[in-house]
DNA sequence: CGGGCCTTTGACTGGTTTCAACTTCTGTGG
DNA sequence: CCACAGAAGTTGAAACCAGTCAAAGGCCCG
């Protein structure tokens, strides 16, 4: 993908919440830079610092942590128009306790801190934005918890299967497994039980 | 508790992360409303809208839905200095998909969208103040699904008592299981164990 | 073509739920 | 202040869901 065309995206995406002059589409060009990472290639280890939050352009991007069992544990996958990052290292300052990784090759742009606190000031309405995201983000995760706590493998997975039908399709089952907190094989057998009954 | 004593606490509460003068405080005293509920009263019911975000200043609130299998599910329990609504409900104006309930005798102050954005408009870095405390919720939210989704009963249960010492004590014990997504039968066996072994 | 990873399948295990009975606690009215 | 009813907590036995371990088959990519 190119870089125009991902400014261009990036620029849709936001006109749909607040409207972008010249001045601030050339101040959004400065401070969010152009990046690629090619298939299994890490945009966050954990235990850095995620100086950066990412605005996924074209491919897909999945955040995980280790539990201390040594297993992968998928948070989230970002495909176009989602935002990626650790958001407490990014906030805080601390070591990132997730991982990212591009799941294929993927274009996005990445923003830092300063930049961030620098659109903040001279774009109104971004901070709004960025505050709305995060409150719709805190909604979307109040429902998964609420599903992992009370609802058994199943019913997660046709949860997922009725929200995410385009990521079923474009990710491994074995990391959707682990997104939905399964083992493999239980998700395997799953997808048996409901195509047979 | 009395009007100026809940007052005082929120802007004690406030003047860790803002300044305010008195021009602020005398906004605030205009924006946000005393209330008290008794125990079991509730703040909140499923199906209404949330037209209030709540501060308690003292007693305890529980946030609950009742799943597909007509269990309660408790999200959080809400004491002293923290906040309560159904936040998916007081943003989007949607029915609420939570009740809230008063586990004592609590007062707290309330807040209208009108007067957060009010607020948000006349008081410098009180928007910023609610878009980290909506980050900080978003971090624990992460943790704890994490948590759901990877750890078994007992380790969950064991994080709890470490995180909210103070709340183990507060609240009824099957109202604890609700909240790890347990039935109050294997955490009493859980409990047993902890003490024996 | 071959190697390694992903997926499937089977048998077994274990943690958690369910159902039921019993005990303890709590609050309310006589 | 006691009695009693209802709620909360405990305990046991059986059933169930999901995990583990192991092995075989499928598929992608070098």
């Amino acid at each position: 993908m190119e870089i125009t065309q991902a400014y261009q995206l990036f620029f849709e995406y936001l006109e749909k919440t607040i409207p972008l002059n010249q001045t601030s589409q050339e101040i959004i060009r400065n401070t969010f830079a152009f990046r690629k990472l090619k298939k299994r290639q890490y945009f966050l280890q954990e235990g850095n610092i995620a100086y950066h939050t990412a605005w996924i352009a074209k491919g897909c991007l999945r955040t995980f942590t280790i539990n201390q069992n040594g297993m992968e544990q998928t948070m989230q996958f970002s495909v176009e128009g989602w935002w990626a990052t650790d958001m407490f290292s990014f906030l805080s300052g601390e070591p990132a306790a997730f991982n990212i990784e591009a799941l294929e090759d993927t274009s996005f742009l990445i923003l830092d801190k300063i930049g961030r606190d620098l659109i903040f000031e001279k774009i109104p309405g971004f901070e709004r934005l960025m505050r709305i995201l995060i409150e719709n983000h805190l909604v979307a995760h109040q429902k998964r918890l609420n599903a992992a706590l009370s609802l058994n493998a199943e019913e997660r997975y046709l949860i997922f299967l009725k929200k995410y039908p385009d990521i079923v399709q474009r990710v491994p089952q074995h990391l959707v497994a682990s997104y939905l907190g399964i083992t493999p094989e239980t998700l395997s057998r799953i997808r048996k039980n409901l195509i047979s009954g």
